[in-house]
DNA sequence: TTAGATGCAAATGTTTTGCAGGGCT
DNA sequence: AGCCCTGCAAAACATTTGCATCTAA
């Protein structure tokens, strides 16, 4: 890993450049969703001295800047860290192999307008999971 | 609560008709999603004996045999339980107050054949949570 | 009667936090 | 130098589980 790298955006949200920090988003960038193991477990790979409560703290922050992406829609209790693409994302998660798919295509449409007449409801964001079977696994699905 | 109320779908799925479980429906019928606590809350008021582990097993058992729906959607790490409706539902979470309003329309159409043809991706469910201010905080939102 | 349900307490797993020491600016 | 960041261990939560007891069928 360079020295610099990421230092813009750090620094563009008041962050110190710091090699956790660093570290976990070269991890996650170009990467699915990723829990705290995970990204803790890839870090003990790459040899870095780091403890677990850095990278809790650590995706914390990022994500309350907005340089993380939180989810929760793994039903496994972790919660998951993603680098935000250029472009707005959703995911298919199989029910049989649990890897997750970033789907770049997006049904939601115009229905931000149909929440604010019909429901008089301002929305900011949403989020969109679907479960089903990819294709590596569409033939052990059960029944 | 009347004797054998609920019995009918508790037998169709081969569970006993206990009093938990009669509870446990009656409170999440016509209710948004609650979590555990809020459910166990609830029972107290109602002067039920009855522990929360119980309360956890219960809600496990029913949303594995689909009398009830569990969702994570509330980024609190609590998962929360819902009687599914008649209807497919999805949920509006409000940024400041953390009210969930049951959304009825579904934006989702004919995405599916967009999955199946595009990442080969059999769909078998989804979900869809939207955020932002419902009507009485509209004004109180940041910026 | 008996397999299944519950209560209680202990165990587990994830996430948060206090505090002392270290590193970025 | 000064404040922020990190490591470590303990704490705080949410959830699960073992086992003895109870209860619906």
């Amino acid at each position: 890993m360079q020295k610099e790298i990421y230092g813009d955006i750090l620094n563009k949200e008041n962050l110190r450049i710091t090699k956790s920090r660093q570290m976990v988003l070269d991890i996650l960038k170009d990467s699915p969703p990723k829990s705290i193991d995970e990204i803790f477990m890839i870090a003990k790979e790459r040899d870095a001295k780091v403890s677990i409560s850095t990278i809790y703290r650590t995706c914390e922050t990022l994500s309350q800047k907005g340089l993380l992406y939180k989810s929760n829609f793994v039903e496994d209790g972790k919660a998951r860290y993603e680098y935000p693409g250029k472009q707005h994302k959703h995911h298919a998660v199989c029910m049989n192999c649990h890897n997750i798919i970033s789907i770049d295509d997006c049904p939601f449409g115009e229905f931000d307008e149909v929440m604010k007449s019909k429901y008089h409801f301002d929305v900011k964001s949403h989020s969109i999971e679907i479960y089903g079977y990819c294709s590596d696994c569409k033939l052990k699905q059960p029944q």
